[in-house]
DNA sequence: CGGTATCCAGAAAGATACTG
DNA sequence: CAGTATCTTTCTGGATACCG
């Protein structure tokens, strides 16, 4: 029997992944690497502090990779690594159990916010 | 075909049902209902504040249900959901992947912090 | 028992300016 | 272009006290 008990490091590990940023960079990294000002204009509301931060995130737990490309300016480009694909796959049963269970939901919410 | 989009409302539900102590609650109230003090021994390092607020989010979101029984004293159980076991099948899923990633991703974290 | 209310400290997030 | 540094503000979370 494996054991199923979610422990401190596996829901550490979920916070460092799925967090608001590192889901819409996963999402606009599965297309087609981005370099990181065109990831910024991708995910609108993003500052750049922020994105920097889930990018290295994302680079340490091995998610995503950074690769240096030219040297006069600088080019880098970000792409999703295998780990970051698996992770993909998650993410799409999660917005499937989104888009499923969210009407019902909603309809929780307003009766609850009716009493 | 179906939209596959991330949207803010997508995000929005999962961040408030699949937060740290959020977890913990929908774990927990599995096997089977508990009552309010029962949940904070369950959970040990959760506040009061913290529990009262996640469980109120859960309720609002129709993920469990608070069933008042006696009058004196008051007795409170909370009991989960169909719509919260529906989310209870993806938290396991999230524990599979974890499971299985987690090696690899301790990996990478030694290989980034190296360098 | 099952909460609410209040206060406060520390972390997180936004705005701005600057750099190789 | 791709960030870092700094400052400020905002939000979260713990500690404590009290209530029906």
């Amino acid at each position: 029997m494996t054991e199923t008990t979610l422990t401190e490091q596996h829901r550490e590990l979920l916070d460092q992944v799925l967090d608001k940023w590192s889901l819409q960079i996963l999402e606009a990294l599965c297309g087609s690497p981005l370099r990181f000002n065109e990831l910024r204009r991708a995910i609108p509301l993003v500052t750049q502090k922020s994105l920097t931060a889930a990018l290295r995130r994302l680079e340490r737990n091995g998610m995503v990779e950074r690769v240096v490309t030219g040297t006069r300016p600088v080019a880098v480009e970000y792409r999703i690594t295998p780990l970051g694909d698996s992770l993909q796959d998650l993410i799409d049963a999660l917005l499937h159990w989104t888009t499923e269970t969210l009407p019902a939901v909603e309809r929780a919410r307003a009766s609850f916010d009716d009493a």
